[in-house]
DNA sequence: TCTTGACTCTCCCCTTACTGGATACTGTAT
DNA sequence: ATACAGTATCCAGTAAGGGGAGAGTCAAGA
């Protein structure tokens, strides 16, 4: 029997993580001094000790390295954790790959630009929406006012209130400068009985939506979208529905110029 | 100016971590209510935590998104910062990797055996030790007895006690039944004169050490090569250096057979 | 036998980026 | 006036230990 310092150096492990280890109901001393509390080891403990670190390197915690020496596990159980254990670490291996990625771009785009760039793209995960909706085809982009002053009228007459920032979806398949199929919708959370003009429908959620905020006028909006795009290239992935956006912070009366608005560009996107 | 749980909303941030973020002074409110503690919060906000949240997606911790943001960092420290991110999250994949490898390979040996190895190898860092050594030729591996008895009579006549565990190196490049180069070591703390046949000298250390237990006889030690072999070619090592089996707990009178002795084997490895 | 220095003990705080809960106060709609 | 949703602060906990304080223990030399 030798004492903690002693096992520490043969194993090679803190005296800490030693006694962590017996609070955890690891690794327990073969003896504890009943008047000093002195901890003392055995050499065979080395055995146990080592299994613990193995087990340990293969990705499992403490408490499952436990359960794992001490109920004794059937040789299935254990090759199920093991699956587990795997396919746990084959996901950190791509969430870090991708990391690497968005560095790298990052690294590119400031070796490119010479500084850094005004929009953070984030990606982000969407609910289900349900919202009140009316599409149409508009002239060009900045003409949606006859829109959305059809739509709150509609909203405003049934008394309905949106329960969230109303957007625009834009449902072209590729960049359209005129002629652009556009969805003005707002958020309800009440029924609401349809026209013929003003459906009500269930957006289905995207998982995953790159998003950045535009801060500034209207006229300035379209920087906001050369960038995301730019972002989505860079970053290796592609859009996969129409994008969205979101008027956080709408100009007053629809005003092209206003400053204070605050907008959100969403595309949903998936890996290339 | 909104209130906390409607910028949580805007922003898919919970509002937990807003409040987390004030107090890290990341993302301080627009405006506190003296009287009431309300946090208020504007629009344009959202810019700057789609920030925080794209640069902690990079891999930043909090504090080192505050320096980026409040400092104003040049681009160059930027660049700086993104390489050191962009080398810690290479080393994080390969890790991982190498992870999923020792996974794989437990795998397959329980497909393999049907059963959970007796032996569990681990890799460690070893120190550079001083030691006193006697290297000879003899003719196998369990005919020590000899070597130790110079060995130790000789630190004995010089009042010398070892400072460590003793153990042997074997010093063959490949693997001999008989006429095996052995080295006899004692770790020593202190200077000692050297004779013609027991030399001093400061083994280096080793980086990566594949180890493990062996619990019984002398007898048996061969399983433990065996298994340690097998796990270096499973985990896609190469041997780069003599191995070592250190006397842990060593036979009474050099026994062969004494079922208390506990040695552990290590071989320098790296990666093939 | 005494002393000194090395060891060991427990207890508490610290790390990261939050989450959950308890309790109290505030704001708004009916 | 009341109910209820929203917000506030404070405390505790997470994984796997590391660092340090203050007190007790062991072994060797004088």
């Amino acid at each position: 029997m030798i004492r903690i310092g002693d096992f520490s150096k043969l194993s090679r492990v803190s005296i800490k993580t030693l006694r962590y280890y017996d609070d955890m109901d690891l690794l327990k001393p073969v003896h504890v001094d009943e008047w000093t509390g002195y901890r003392y080891y055995a050499f065979e403990q080395l055995a146990r000790l080592n299994r613990v670190l193995a087990l340990k390197d293969l990705g499992f915690s403490l408490a499952e390295i436990a359960k794992l020496l001490d109920e004794q596990v059937s040789l299935e159980q254990l090759r199920g954790m093991l699956k587990l254990r795997q396919s746990e670490t084959q996901q950190r291996v791509k969430t870090e790959q991708e990391r690497l990625e968005r560095i790298e771009a990052r690294l590119r785009q400031i070796e490119m630009e010479e500084k850094m760039s005004e929009y953070d793209v984030v990606i982000k995960q969407v609910e289900p929406i349900r919202v009140a909706s009316l599409r149409e085809t508009i002239p060009a982009y900045n003409q949606q006012g006859a829109l959305w002053k059809a739509l709150e009228g509609y909203l405003a007459m049934h008394r309905v209130r949106p329960s969230g920032p109303c957007f625009t979806l834009y449902l072209d398949e590729e960049y359209k400068e005129s002629d652009v199929d556009a969805m003005a919708c707002e958020p309800i959370d009440v029924d609401l009985v349809e026209s013929s003009r003003v459906k009500v429908q269930l957006l289905p959620g995207v998982e995953t939506m790159a998003c950045t905020v535009h801060h500034g006028p209207f006229t300035t909006i379209g920087q906001a979208h050369t960038a995301i795009h730019k972002w989505i290239e860079d970053n290796g992935y592609r859009v996969n529905g129409p994008e969205r956006e979101v008027y956080i912070n709408p100009a007053k009366a629809g005003s092209q110029t206003d400053p204070k608005t605050v907008t959100e560009i969403q595309y949903p996107v998936e890996k290339a």
